[in-house]
DNA sequence: AAGGGAGCCTGGCGGC
DNA sequence: TGCCGCCAGGCTCCCT
């Protein structure tokens, strides 16, 4: 259930295999996922090199050779693994051979590469992810990316960005950081974890982090650094299980990670110092996590 | 106009 | 053990 730093782990265990690869078939085993694939999906794909593999917030960006985009959205269960043929060469791919499909495998890419043959099969129980084809040129105007706020890595999101994205709004901060038209790509694990992080309450209002002058309030100011570490952090752990997780099975996308506050619910607060015990409360239908004491 | 809730799906878990 | 209800990390639409 991927937030952005499951996205970006995936799309780094994707990219040795699918950049410069080829599309030799395209297998789509149902008609759709959470909408309908494009029309013509299979045929608009076959035959085309993927030139690239980005992200944005959540979404898997594969450039083609035919111009067009791929958009890839995991959803909330999506996951892809990667499998070598038989008899080729993929150093570090997972390599047995195995042609049997699960039943909630729904896209399988057959590539050929510099190394041999690969398949890349999409799985998703749930079936919450989607895939979409851009038009060539046609990036800006797809509906998916055209709302997208600035991304919580980099030097984009900073202190004074979301002072100015917070001013005068009275929605909690939780609900203002889950809004992926303010920041895209936060979900609801490291919304909890940053807040916490940064000692914020996820029921303050957003607004009251920002001060009439508009300038950032003194409990909002490590907000931003907090975001970015805590983002790091978790993209650094899925590196460390993608290597684990390649060698067992080639499945990307999960991987263990603790957390301070999230699913913690009566546990001691992690903080150093503080005695508080970790909250759940339900905020717009979705569990919050967080300590009482230290989160103000 | 912003904010809250329902709905899309299946699987896993805890409780009885 | 078996069944049932509840819950899940995303996103969009619809309603107020």
């Amino acid at each position: 259930m991927p937030e952005l730093p499951e996205v970006e782990t995936v799309r780094r265990g994707l990219e040795p295999v699918m950049t410069g690869a080829t599309v030799t078939q395209l297998e789509v085993r149902r008609p759709g996922l959470r909408y309908p694939f494009p029309g013509e999906f299979a045929a608009r794909l076959e035959g085309a090199k993927i030139t690239g593999l980005g992200r944005r917030a959540k979404y898997l960006l594969a450039d083609l050779s035919t111009g067009e985009t791929l958009l890839m959205h995991l959803g909330m269960s999506g996951s892809f693994r990667i499998e070598a043929e038989a008899g080729s060469k993929m150093p570090g791919i997972f390599h047995h051979d195995r042609s049997k499909l699960a039943v909630h495998d729904h896209v399988v890419f057959h590539l050929g590469t510099s190394g041999g043959a690969a398949r890349v099969v999409y799985n998703d129980p749930r079936r919450f992810g989607f895939m979409q084809l851009i038009e060539a040129g046609k990036r800006d105007e797809c509906a998916f990316l055209s709302g997208l706020g600035v991304e919580p890595t980099g030097n984009a999101l900073s202190t004074e960005v979301i002072a100015r994205l917070f001013e005068g709004r009275k929605s909690p901060v939780k609900a203002a950081l889950l809004d992926q038209r303010l920041i895209a790509g936060l979900g609801n694990i490291y919304v909890c974890e940053a807040l916490h992080a940064a000692g914020i309450s996820p029921m303050r209002g957003a607004g009251t982090l920002v001060n009439r002058n508009g300038a950032p309030s003194k409990r909002l100011a490590p907000l931003a650094e907090c975001i970015r570490e805590v983002i790091s952090r978790a993209i650094e752990a899925g590196g460390s299980s993608l290597r684990d997780h390649r060698q067992a099975d080639g499945s990307l996308g999960y991987f263990q990670h603790s957390f301070s506050v999230y699913d913690r619910e009566g546990e001691a607060c992690p903080k150093p110092g503080c005695n508080g015990i970790v909250a759940r409360v339900v905020q717009s239908g979705r569990s919050t996590f967080y300590c009482p004491v230290c989160q103000r």
